[in-house]
DNA sequence: GATGAATGAGGTTTCATTCAT
DNA sequence: AATGAATGAAACCTCATTCAT
């Protein structure tokens, strides 16, 4: 219904490059109405505060991130090559939006608690991805079966949240894609001399 | 040295407890310098600003941190027992102190780009020990001759830390340190049937 | 007469509504429009703006409130009987609507200067009817005849203010009307002992 | 305590001249801070928010107000000298500072319901005094016995009361002092000819 | 060294009013 | 006549930092 409003999508739009180029904590509602080409009220006819905003960011923008992954994984036939996937998903959807990169990475986290748990929440589907996944590659044989899944979940999470953001705070100087790959390699092999 | 002065040490232990029971954004000079028993001005005799303050818990806490693990695995024989005792330690002392844990994993997190690149500083000599036993644990042949060492190195610090921050945010309700083992394993051998 | 129209009635019944039931700084105009069951937009071909609502309120309200005192002393012989009937009526009324004691006693007294001033407008006619009963009672030699009328006229219009006021503060929770006869009483003979 | 502060004293008087000159409504904390030669912030050492500023206003203007009636009609032998002694003082000291009139009879009564129920509350002591007299005028015999004490105070209250913002609402042009007499003519023998 | 009273910049949000449709 | 989306001005309060004592 909003969402289809020109200039719901504008403020979010505006918002995210706002964000990107100032800072979160820079980032004042007069400057994002401004970017978007909008009166300062206008912004309190789509959105219920400035908290609003940021939720909404993240929900617009980690929804597409995570339907997009979720609709490439299902054509592939096996964990694994899901997890390749998803993996090359990630880094290409975060390297392909640098101001999205640098607002997710960096400036999102500087957020309350109260707005961080909602920021969980928006992240609950992507969990759920990878969590699928892990059942699935221990289903099919292809994961060993003690495995814990959370803490799997958290490995993998973990381990391209950090790679990501290191990518971002050296100011995205690497070809991020590129390590797809060898992340990959890490997760279903580990590190270990087989 | 300013830190043997009995003031200082106080304003850092004042902080810590401050901004645990807080959160980073209630945490006002003022609250802190209330704690340490000090006047408003007296802070400032001590640290520069308030980010200094910040900073230099960083510093004092996780360069104790650090040291810590530096000298436990000191004594241990092999890269892999070195791993394995890093990630003992680094469980082990986050769970045996519940508001640093909250203010390493949560709080901190909140404070502006300039404040996390300094923070990002303190924690170089971790990153160095972790390269230093994956370098170690290739030339032992423990560890595959492969390895691009700073992604292993952020895969194994995004792993323990998304870790225990999942910790942290679940309100520290299971046992961490018994997850060591299995995170080692997960790094050590990746999620793959062998 | 833009008084026929109904929608002009409509909003000002709304007014008086939504004035009663959320006090006067929280009567938004477009509050008042919802309650009339119009646009907001609507209310600005009826009224040149906001004040201009309360204004009229009070216009109708009091209007309808002087007229009906005016109706009632008419009848009556002497100024005696008149300023017993102005006191009945006075109080009869506002306890016959709630809602109107509330607006007129309460509420539109927290608006600005100006409209103000343009409520005592709306109330000359009452003034002067007051007036009247005085200049009349000293001619029918009822009254004493060294009264200066202004200040006649202020005792009787503060004192049944105050009264009614009173009365509303404390949530109208006795009989209002009751008090007409001992009021009347205070105002012709005083309070000392004949 | 806080009352012999020097800053304390100032704000409250710049307050005063403030309201007087601009309005409620019209009367910024920066205003007041300006006036009184304090920063913005140094106001809200004092006071706990705006509408702290403005009862505390009332409480002081009135507290003394009060007393100086208090101490004036102690001296007096009767309930009717006491009576007209409260009439002097009352109109005495609003004519003699214009300010204090226009804030207490104007511009405080702009103030929503909450801050109008605390200046209530500051009037209590004053209410008291009046139906202290009342009540010694009934035991002296110089007052009937049948009075409502209640109605009574509210007739003498509500009279002075209008009789004063008459006065200020028409620019204070007359001499309001003079008005004292026929006042208290009119409450203690009533408009009838006797 | 220690104090703490004083400073003053800075930003979210509301709501009366307009005007294109 | 009627709509309602859009406008944009305006102000309270917090809190890191200073400096006279």
């Amino acid at each position: 219904m909003k969402r289809v409003k020109p200039k719901y999508k504008a403020i979010i739009e505006a918002a995210v490059k706002v964000i990107a180029e100032n800072g979160y904590h820079a980032s004042q509602v007069s400057k994002i109405a401004q970017k978007a080409g909008v009166a300062d009220g206008t912004i309190y006819l789509y959105f219920k505060n400035k908290e609003d905003i940021l939720v909404s960011v993240f929900e617009e923008k980690m929804g597409q991130f995570i339907e997009e992954i979720g609709t490439a994984i299902h054509t592939k036939e096996n964990a694994d090559d899901k997890l390749l996937t998803l993996i090359n998903m990630h880094f290409g959807q975060l390297a392909a939006d640098h101001s999205l990169a640098i607002v997710t990475q960096l400036e999102l986290r500087q957020s309350n608690l109260t707005l961080r748990k909602q920021i969980n929440n928006v992240l609950k589907p992507y969990i759920e991805i990878i969590d699928q996944i892990i059942v699935e590659g221990i289903e099919e044989k292809l994961f060993r079966s003690d495995l814990n899944i959370p803490l799997v979940r958290q490995m993998i999470f973990g381990t391209l949240d950090e790679t990501v953001t290191n990518w971002v705070m050296q100011n995205q100087k690497y070809n991020l894609i590129e390590l797809a790959p060898p992340v990959h390699n890490l997760i279903t092999n580990g590190i270990t001399h087989s």
